[in-house]
DNA sequence: CTGTTAGCGCATTCAC
DNA sequence: GTGAATGCGCTAACAG
């Protein structure tokens, strides 16, 4: 059913049927309302593929996330989403992978669907390796990255401050009384590079000794982490047995260092605190709760939304915004 | 840059251009290498809308979720999008909410979209309410329900046996010594009603008294689930001081009803099991762990994407597929 | 092997 | 107020 076939029964032109379609004025009250009753009538629904074309916009925005699994990011994806359609933006949401020539991939296809605008979500996707990938792809469209950061004339990014955020948990460990704090750190991203430099400055300004373990294992999905937390505080217990505190990169490591704990009957927190990273509902659940360092996902997710928008509107911004941390205290760690 | 610019650098018509890109045959080796390296140099994109148009097909397919933020969805989601992606289609997910209206709304998007097949994940894509929806909107394209029934030529269900598998959660309590099981059920939903129909059958076999209570509250988000199942448990303990087991229709209730066991002392599973469903990563996370019906999310889904593959591809097949739950059995029952 | 033509469904000028 | 004509970027006959 197309605009002309409605034409057609109306008697009327294709163009005529479009202006009414549109909602747009230069047509008489009666033809007007008799190709409204035909339009409901054969429930004609617009091709948007054409409209793109003859309009030269797609109304699409993409979503790039690593992994759809991952609880920490589909909230972010879900107040975008949200946010987006809101303003008539269909959202072409994609999981990318860990695997970098898929983060290219998909940019392509997102660049192919010429959608008019992009939202990253993950640090990865500030990687320098990206950079050509978006100039060469998303040209002319403006790109937001949470928590991701690349200087570009068409990037945007807003990023929280988990270096400041995770040396402040040290010193946080330190007010409890924690001497020797190990950190945990997840496989190599930006945001975990970022995250174990604030671990060595916390432990620098408090005169402690520089601990620190990279969970093994590349996989960042909920039930990895799990076990890589696990595992990894397993190492850290035979590596430094005077441990009083543990710092893990996520909630997800936290949580499987926990349960390491629990059962080889070790005290949270009496013998060693814990604490992860993210403020998910991981740390809600478990038992004890777990402290954390909330990285305003929610907060980060809605400004990254509004920026884009700003930008579809070619209104001026900043490139870079840096939003604050906060500490959740919970039993882990009180 | 369109074709018709690639056709002028290169001194050709934009069919031969179009034949390069399409990989199609006629052309001559030199030709193609010149106009190759063009499409490389100007890095040409093709327009995905624009190619849809003209060959009638966008190579899109919908998914409908409820809310993108519950674990379970997701999983089905990811595995979907994979798959269906293998196969050249791209995905158009979008998160509902519970509103019917809206998911008519984004039955519509899809329909504006010209998605070529859908895939529903979740038991309310079933109801009745949508069944014109999907035949005024999705006539004559595939579409296929994770978990939902419906009786239409175009619809295609893959459900799990919740009914069944419920039921045997009663008996196995019942095994383990238990006698007074309640059922906490989640908001009113085909599969919480199968489920719910499955305690009744259960607990008319062994001979019990039949205690149900639904959760208040009508949002599905983790966040919330969790309060309302320690709210509940409150209630039912309140109602029925003698409980032995209380059986959830979801794990994230189960995991909010150990919280409130646990903040009162009862002792799990000595005093009271605990049961829940969906085996999602929280039963993995508390303490004691949770035993759950496993609904077989990532069967379920592999199974649907199969099936809308083989229905675009005009294979006959069965418009409904049950598969069978299995008993996790961890620490809240054993 | 390659170019010409037409058409996909729609929006938009410009006449009438 | 309304219609005819044109173009968006691409594919697909059909000619040559």
């Amino acid at each position: 059913m197309t605009i002309y076939d409605i034409a057609e029964k109306a008697g009327v032109s294709a163009s005529t049927v479009s202006r009414v379609v549109n909602n747009k004025p230069g047509v008489g009250e009666k033809t007007r309302k008799k190709i409204l009753a035909l339009l409901e009538e054969n429930n004609y629904t617009p091709d948007i593929a054409a409209r793109s074309l003859a309009i030269q916009s797609s109304r699409f925005i993409g979503i790039l996330i690593e992994d759809i699994r991952v609880h920490h990011h589909t909230d972010a994806v879900y107040l975008i989403e949200q946010e987006m359609l809101h303003h008539g933006y269909t959202c072409l949401t994609l999981s990318t992978g860990a695997d970098l020539g898929k983060k290219v991939e998909y940019i392509r296809v997102l660049e192919q669907r010429r959608v008019e605008g992009v939202i990253m979500v993950g640090s990865m996707f500030g990687e320098d390796s990206l950079k050509s990938a978006i100039t060469d792809h998303l040209k002319n469209i403006p790109v937001v990255l949470v928590n991701g950061d690349m200087d570009l004339p068409n990037v945007y990014c807003v990023i929280t401050d988990e270096e400041r955020g995770i040396e402040e948990c040290v010193s946080y460990l330190v007010r409890t009384g924690r001497k020797n704090i190990v950190f945990m750190n997840d496989v190599d991203t930006p945001s975990n590079s970022r995250k174990f430099s604030g671990y060595q400055i916390g432990v620098l300004r408090n005169g402690l000794e520089e601990r620190a373990l990279r969970a093994s294992g590349q996989d960042t999905n909920p039930q990895d982490s799990l076990i890589r937390g696990r595992q990894t505080a397993k190492e850290i217990l035979a590596r430094y047995p005077d441990t009083d505190a543990i710092l893990c990169g996520t909630d997800m490591l936290a949580v499987g260092c926990l349960h390491y704990l629990h059962d080889n009957g070790y005290k949270v927190p009496d013998d060693i605190a814990v604490m992860g990273v993210d403020n998910t509902i991981y740390g809600k659940i478990v038992t004890p709760t777990l402290s954390t360092l909330d990285n305003k996902i929610e907060a980060t997710s809605s400004s990254a939304a509004r920026i884009l928008l700003d930008a579809l509107e070619h209104k001026a911004l900043t490139h870079k915004i840096v939003l604050p941390t906060t500490i959740i205290e919970r039993a882990s760690t009180a």
